[in-house]
DNA sequence: GCCGTTTTCGGCCCGACTGTTTTCAGTCG
């Protein structure tokens, strides 16, 4: 299988944790670590940049060592480096590395000491009272360890969540902190404001009037079922739900810093930080210093402007790319929940939808779209109730009667057709030719060998009538693996035949991914942002689409329905 | 292992909290 950029950022992750068991220099394991960080965020996809002769070490953070590496992982699919550095580690450690409380120098302990190389063993030796008695371990590290290890086993790993899952959490949490007396500021940071995917933990920052009782409020709240630290400066609680949440406070003059420094990405600080320091400033949460003397802090854009940068949305706060843009001027103007005019995928209760034709019309209206494309399913996915070719001819009917009984918004005869095992469409293309936006997408089939899944799908944009192609990997996050394909042909294909490429706004999948929807745009390709809602209440999921795109470095200009109808119709012309 | 307007060596981002310690190491973000 050809080798993927995640592949090698695994690789090179490994040979970190590793070394960092190890014990070995610091900044080279930090090297690998920034490399494997680097290439998973890259949109480029590196087996290309070798195939086609590019010298790697132009990539930051990647020096002639790594570079041979890479290659090496190319040709061969892996290092004989990590094969060897497994040899002398058991790889097993890497896992206990990812509990809390357990980092290197102490799984490195408990394996010299108690010879302790998977989770059992550490749960076995922690119930035994064995860790204790081991020097710098206490009573209390191993109670903690027992209950590390009991959580990790029952949420089956480190446990993510889906934005919207932290929004619904944390939006009840900050409106309570804001209703105490005295608090000024509350805003969550982190990957949060930042509107990864995912969210592991939740950083609130407050600042507030002194004395105000903002820790204890918190420590207190209904919610919460553990403190697990708590400072003057910071507390930390894990909530019922699993979440856990920071709350930190911080003086007025400091606030913007401490958003800078607590919104991250830590890549993207440490390269502020990195730039600080060579005009001989010193950035941390509290403000930016010259010596003792505090030169800026108070918002965000003080803290950009004393580094000669423009002030950076939070989405592309990743260090993909987005200082650099920032010195040459060239940071995009980012698309908005505002520029959106229409939607280009949902459903109808004609198959899986809860709601009718004209309720999802009137509820997108209400939105202020200029339009609204019903793309039920089609008859293969039966348990959707989709579509045959004479009902989809009646569902269209229904279509044009809404549109003569309501005016002010467009409602589009679509369909999301399913792509055939053999690349065919579900429906004949007699009918297809009738709709005015035909989405296909693939919802059998997940397994089959990349080559053979990326020429179905090319095969299916083949067909004159197809628009679109919707949720293109199929992952459901946390649950659904993407399907394998050969991505760039599939968007070179795309290109080629003029039509477009969705990013799904479901919350859950998120489909392309921000990596995936920025490699898109980059080679000029335009991308719809749908909902595929299934209710009038999911045609709200647009913002996640939207902030996806907007992590993805997309503009309105590069999203097909920022635009009206009259030229989104223009434009779906495929010759 | 990378990097360079202090350049080919000697640096490499910064602070809070905890637990185990009697001044600090380990971990985390």
């Amino acid at each position: 299988m050809p080798v993927q950029n995640k592949d090698i950022a695994e690789i090179f992750s490994r040979i970190a944790d590793l070394l960092d068991i190890k014990n070995e220099n610091p900044f080279r394991i930090r090297a690998y670590r920034q490399a494997a960080q680097m290439i998973s965020g890259l949109s480029r996809n590196v087996r290309d940049m070798v195939d086609e002769g590019k010298d790697l070490s132009s990539l930051s953070g990647i020096g002639k060592d790594l570079a041979g590496k890479i290659e090496t992982i190319v040709r061969s699919g892996n290092l004989p480096q990590l094969k060897k550095l497994e040899k002398e580690v058991p790889g097993e450690l890497i896992d206990l590395m990812q509990l809390p409380e357990m980092g290197p120098k102490r799984v490195k302990k408990l394996y010299h000491e108690l010879g302790i190389d998977s989770l059992g063993a550490l749960k076995k030796a922690a119930l035994n009272h064995k860790i204790r008695e081991l020097e710098g371990f206490g009573e209390k590290t191993e109670d903690k360890i027992v209950q590390s290890v009991e959580r990790w086993q029952s949420a089956g790993g480190e446990k993510r969540f889906l934005l919207i899952e932290a929004e619904q959490v944390v939006e009840p949490l900050i409106k309570m902190l804001r209703e105490i007396e005295g608090v000024r500021e509350v805003e969550v940071a982190g990957s949060y404001r930042r509107r990864k995917e995912t969210v592991g933990d939740l950083d609130i920052l407050v600042t507030r009037r002194k004395g105000t009782p903002v820790m204890e409020r918190f420590a207190e709240y209904e919610d919460v079922k553990e403190v697990v630290a708590k400072g003057e400066a910071k507390t930390s609680v894990r909530l019922r739900s699993g979440f856990q949440v920071d709350l930190r406070v911080f003086e007025k003059s400091s606030y913007g810093a401490a958003m800078v420094y607590f919104t991250g990405s830590k890549d993207h600080n440490v390269s502020l930080r990195k730039m600080a320091k060579k005009e001989n400033l010193k950035i941390n949460e509290y403000g930016v210093f010259r010596g003792d003397k505090s030169m800026a802090g108070e918002t965000e854009a003080s803290v950009y402007e004393i580094l000669g940068l423009q002030w950076i949305p939070p989405e592309l706060r990743e260090n993909r790319g987005e200082i650099e843009a920032t010195q040459k001027g060239e940071l995009p103007e980012l698309i908005t929940l505002e520029d959106m005019q229409g939607d280009l995928q949902c459903h109808s209760k004609a198959s899986d939808g809860k709601d009718t034709i004209e309720d999802m019309a009137k509820a997108a209206k209400e939105k202020g779209y200029n339009y609204l494309a019903i793309t039920d399913h089609s008859k293969r996915v039966s348990v959707a109730n989709g579509l045959d070719a004479d009902r989809l001819r009646r569902h269209m009917e229904d279509i044009d009667q809404v549109n003569e009984q309501l005016g002010g918004i467009h409602v589009l005869k679509g369909v999301e057709v399913d792509i055939l095992k053999n690349g065919k469409l579900d429906l004949p293309d007699d009918v297809l030719e009738k709709l005015d936006v035909v989405v296909a997408s693939t919802h059998y089939y997940r397994d089959l060998p990349r080559k053979e899944q990326t020429e179905r799908i090319i095969r299916a944009l083949d067909n004159p009538h197809v628009h679109i192609l919707a949720h293109p990997f199929g992952r459901i996050i946390n649950k659904r693996d993407p399907i394998d394909m050969d991505f760039e042909k599939i968007l070179e294909a795309v290109k080629e035949r003029n039509c477009f490429i969705e990013i799904n706004a479901q919350p859950d999948r998120l489909d392309l991914s921000d990596v995936h929807a920025k490699m898109a745009g980059e080679m000029g390709i335009k991308l719809t942002i749908s909902t595929d809602a299934h209710s009038m209440n999911g045609l709200n999921h647009m913002k996640w689409g939207v902030a996806q795109a907007r992590r993805a470095w997309l503009t309105a200009e590069d999203v097909l329905n920022t635009r009206s109808w009259r030229n989104v119709k223009k434009l779906l012309k495929r010759d």
